[in-house]
DNA sequence: ATCGTATTACGATGATTGTCAAACTACGAT
DNA sequence: ATCGTAGTTTGACAATCATCGTAATACGAT
């Protein structure tokens, strides 16, 4: 099982944890951080399979290497090796199944609090992503 | 504003965070840790109104005392003295206007991850707590 | 084989965190 | 006023974490 066939092998292994692994307290740590959680919304956002070097974070190579590492880790993100470039996509399925609408709760909110920086709270939130 | 009226005041003072102050990464970060978790849980389950001491934590009560600082200061909980006790209590409602479905879904993955130590991931999971 | 690109691995460092014990404060009851 | 209960504060400690720079690796192109 989990063959990795039909995918460009390239001698680099990455361990990622099976879907009946993945742990609340490491995915809700993974997502506390400010620049893991803009990987996951930037990942969200569309672009589902991203090199590492095209999300320009604010940070050092060997910092973002980390971060990559504890999404990855914690079974947000799947990693798979492209040439010299490490691609990710959001491990979406696996997620909605250990923890149903989390992910989904945690970009909305997310994005709820980004409206803040302009209209500060004052309104009732105009509810994004309703149902 | 927020005047405590009716609340018996006893002369303490705490602090927390207006609704619309509340952080995302506050909030994740808080729940991260199993203690904290644990404690939401149990407000979550059934009993609204606790003193700390009826949690029975596996901590000394300095470290009790952190993780309900932790909480409220993230948000998450609202606290009031009632004589000596200090009483908590979930900020349902103002956690469901800044992250929408959040808190839930977190409750529902702890149930559902601690449905593994028995059944361990074989069966596609009951899907706790239904729509 | 050599070079450039993308990323990892290896320390190192400073900040945060979870934990505790001991001393202290606030309140209710005696 | 005194005592017990419940919680706080302070200070300390070890562990974890985010961050960096530098050296090393893997791969594609030349």
């Amino acid at each position: 099982m989990a063959d990795t066939a039909g995918v460009k092998r390239t001698g680099r292994r990455l361990e990622h944890p099976q879907a009946g692994e993945i742990r609340v307290d490491a995915v809700l740590h993974a997502l506390a951080d400010p620049i893991r959680l803009r990987i996951v919304r930037e990942l969200s956002d569309g672009h589902d399979d991203m090199a590492c070097i095209a999300f320009a974070l604010p940070v050092s190579k060997s910092t973002s290497t980390h971060h990559f590492r504890v999404l990855r880790e914690a079974g947000i993100i799947r990693q798979y090796y492209e040439g010299t470039s490490r691609m990710s996509r959001l491990r979406t399925e696996d997620l909605e199944v250990r923890m149903p609408g989390l992910l989904g709760a945690v970009l909305n909110a997310a994005r709820i609090a980004e409206g803040d920086d302009t209209a500060a709270g004052t309104e009732p939130v105009p509810a994004v992503g309703g149902r």
